[in-house]
DNA sequence: CTGAAAGCGCTTACAG
DNA sequence: CTGAAAGCGCTTACAG
């Protein structure tokens, strides 16, 4: 079986390549006859044709993969469902998303300069070096900020936002002695550290003390530690700002090993909503990201690298939302 | 800063693009001379050359990409460490991982035979009609069968082994008024449906009434509505085996809801030991997968598929652990 | 309006 | 041991 190539639909129809080319590119500038059109698009349709993404790539220098660059740590359920978004959105335009796992040995140079994606997209930082290596070539990087970034081809979560959101629910419930549970995993702490930089600065801003803080792995025993030493001393913690969901989820099960109402004794607060948090005990108080609406920009970030023609979406200021239950 | 082409290097080393080729391809059967050799792999160095993927894919008709076709429901975190494995894995054979999403509008047909992948990994079944067309194009075609299945190209997960192991662990503890609790979202059928056969045949195999079934949603209504059907009648259910750890959340907070403790009033047991599962109230007994051990069979079954000089592997046996935890 | 020809970068028979 | 040449399938100036 060998591959139906243009030459074949060329053959098919009676006409040239050229004239297979210009009516399949729908080139415009060129004026076709309706009649040789319809010959070519049915001997097209007729012969199974799938031009060779490979021949197309040698000819243009540029394929349609987006190379989607993942972090080197794990991925959660939300960079999950962003790449699934960002799959289909750019399938409807042709492209094809190629993941890369920032902890494959290969280095992300040789990758880049194998496939010649038509655009790169950072889920994490790049290296300077490596942004402008591959600006230099040509291709159009879409990063990614965890830190307000007013540039249109930085795509910015700003993560200390999301530390700020969750002091102020917990002040709005009454508290002034908090916590913050950071993750036990360092590669997190890109992420983490921010998070709890906007917990800290929202503790100034609301007069409260700086937060006591405590990493908290995902067992009862590290975060039972965590737990008493945060109800130790003579202010003891009542509410506790957590990096994540899950983190959150250890939180409760170490304030449940020590005999602690939540939220009577210990708030606890999440990040995320993964599907459980709501079946917790008690149900979880979290932070909501809008992933469809974060996908849906970044899908536009690359489509308007791509094409000067399309404009930049501006940046969605309110990915962010409390879900309220019963945890606060 | 146009591309670094063979044509470069082979001026840089002053040889010829054959010899640029040979040395870096380290062709067999070739001898070429150790300075030679040297002064290539230094021209080579020294540009930064990496070959294009592109020409290569357009001359040998196969590319370096494995094209990995995910089921068309949400992935849970089961199949992103897969995914996660696989790319790195791969990458050390040169290797790259191109997702294709199931729900992708495009037509899975049209990839392939624009991308001319070394391989195509179905980690759902694929219908019978790409598989052929596939393998007729001469790609190696690595399948998922949710059942027992012989064929060494195909990855059998079956399923109902999943189902048997949650009825037998639940006997032991003593139980033998069970119930299977489904997953709300018919896209999960295909495996729910298989546990589920499982359960039932374990159930008759020890002589116990046949598992009450109901459907459980993400959310505390559904799962409290199931635990009263469940609970009601001459012989109320004492033990259930859920679809998946997220499912056995949601039966935790149901039976939470009425008022029953776990397990005295009533056991649960999940499947895939979330990292949260450790963390329920109480811990969620589960059943474990050797995802790791999959994700290398599935590597392996590629690396054979493509090298005829490769052994495939041997179907891992032992995927499938309990782990017990307070539920049950 | 349509065709012949060149060239993208690579590898591999085929000659030397 | 090394080089000149062809060809993978495509698109696009350039001619007609």
């Amino acid at each position: 079986m060998p591959r139906v190539t243009s030459a074949d639909v060329a053959r098919e129809s009676g006409v040239s390549r050229t004239t297979v080319s210009y009516v399949l590119n729908a080139k415009d500038g060129v004026v076709i006859t309706d009649a040789t059109r319809q010959r070519v698009l049915d001997a097209a349709a007729r012969l199974g044709y799938t031009p060779s993404a490979a021949a197309r790539t040698l000819r243009s220098g540029r394929s349609d993969l987006v190379l989607v660059v993942l972090p080197d740590w794990t991925v959660g359920p939300v960079i999950d469902t962003l790449i699934d978004h960002l799959t289909t959105t750019l399938a409807d335009h042709g492209l094809s998303v190629l993941v890369h796992s920032g902890r494959g040995k290969g280095s992300l140079a040789d990758l880049w300069r194998a496939v010649t994606p038509c655009a790169v997209l950072g889920l994490a930082p790049f290296a300077d070096e490596d942004t402008y290596a591959m600006r230099r070539a040509g291709i159009p990087v879409v990063g990614t900020a965890l830190d307000e970034d007013p540039h249109p081809e930085i795509f910015s979560v700003p993560q200390t936002n999301i530390g700020a959101l969750q002091v102020d629910h917990l002040v709005e419930r009454g508290h002034r002695a908090l916590a913050y549970a950071a993750p036990a995993d360092d590669r997190l702490s890109a992420f983490a550290d921010r998070r709890l930089a906007g917990v800290q600065a929202a503790c100034q801003d609301h007069g409260l003390p700086a937060p006591r803080v405590a990493a908290v792995g995902l067992d009862v025993e590290s975060a039972t530690a965590a737990v008493r030493a945060w109800r130790s001393g003579d202010e003891p913690v009542t509410a506790v700002a957590a990096y994540n969901d899950e983190v959150a989820l250890a939180v409760l099960a170490g304030l449940r090993a020590e005999g602690l109402r939540v939220p009577d004794d210990v708030a606890v607060i999440g990040v995320d909503d993964i599907p459980t948090a709501k079946l917790a005990a008690p149900p979880l108080t979290t932070i909501w990201q809008a992933i469809d609406a974060q996908a849906s920009y970044l899908a536009a970030s690359v489509l308007a690298a791509l094409d000067p023609a399309v404009r930049p979406p501006s940046q969605t200021s309110d990915v962010f939302h409390v879900v309220a239950r019963e945890s606060t």
